[in-house]
DNA sequence: CTATGTAATGTTATAATGTAACACTACATG
DNA sequence: CATGTAGTGTTACATTATAACATTACATAG
């Protein structure tokens, strides 16, 4: 397994294009129109590669031109109905999604040390979840898991200097 | 096994005083205090016995005198510092606790069609978190679970006419 | 009992996040 | 070309949260 934590300069580059590409690809099979504007700010969201918010988004988008805030919310809500971003909601943040082709929920390992985040993709939570749910006489339609600690290489470092 | 979304009127101030009880002996053991303040916010959270956002809190406090949104913020800070309430990170809300004793978690049960809100402590959801997270090679410290879906009296209310 | 320090609260202002409402544009289709 | 719908622009505002500093309450040492 890659490690979700770990992205080198040129794996990175690599990341976002084929994000976009898969981006691209999705988004003719369901009919839907991954529009420049939709396009550009999935891009940032990768190029970020970590939870960012949309008015670091925003900022961005302005530096070429003007851009309001309900431009940025209205392409993040498209790519999040389209499972090509994730909404964080401990950070009110955004990330993109490394598997846009299933649907999934995903869980989120957050790391308090170095903020960077890992999706997972965990049928035993999920499960677990759901049973616990109906259990309490529940019906789950969707399930949020955002998981905070430290990833492997914070706690190797930290494991001495912190 | 009560189910935690009925609450008659009765029960209802139960809840609320038994509540109330029950944060003053835990501050009392833990040595912190329990201001006037402290314990308003928590009463009025409980009364609401629903998820309740901070301004909806500050509107109440400020039918009984002047108050700014720092005082509600540290009080519901305080409160959540010593488990007494939950923070709905999806809802931007706050709930009572009902089991502060025992530190925990918790996993909340949010029925999207009458907004109401259960918690439960389902060991077998924090077990699969944390193996799952271990997994990854991620160290956790805490989990942050919230599940969307229909509660049981909904459900069957649902079943035909909604 | 007063002095002193810390915790808690008050107060003002502002930051950060998110949305409503309406105007305009682009684009597909009849 | 006409028309409708999806997408975007624009303005204004709503909602959620915090920074910074002043003041008050309260415990404890002297």
């Amino acid at each position: 397994m890659q490690d979700p934590f770990e992205c080198t300069p040129t794996d990175h580059q690599h990341c976002i294009s084929s994000a976009l590409a898969r981006a691209e690809s999705l988004c003719r099979q369901q009919q839907v129109r991954l529009t420049p504007m939709r396009r550009r700010v999935l891009e940032l969201v990768w190029q970020h590669h970590r939870p960012v918010g949309a008015y670091a988004l925003l900022e961005q988008l302005q530096q070429q031109g003007r851009a309001a805030p309900p431009t940025v919310y209205r392409a993040l809500d498209f790519l999040q109905s389209q499972g090509l971003i994730h909404r964080l909601e401990s950070l009110n943040a955004f990330i993109g999604c490394a598997q846009p082709h299933r649907p999934h929920q995903g869980q989120f390992l957050i790391c308090q040390s170095c903020q960077s985040l890992a999706e997972i993709t965990d049928d035993g939570i999920e499960r677990a979840i759901d049973a616990g749910a109906r259990t309490a006489g529940f019906t789950p339609s969707n399930q949020m898991v955002e998981i905070m600690g430290t990833c492997a290489s914070c706690r190797q470092q930290g494991a001495t200097d912190v």
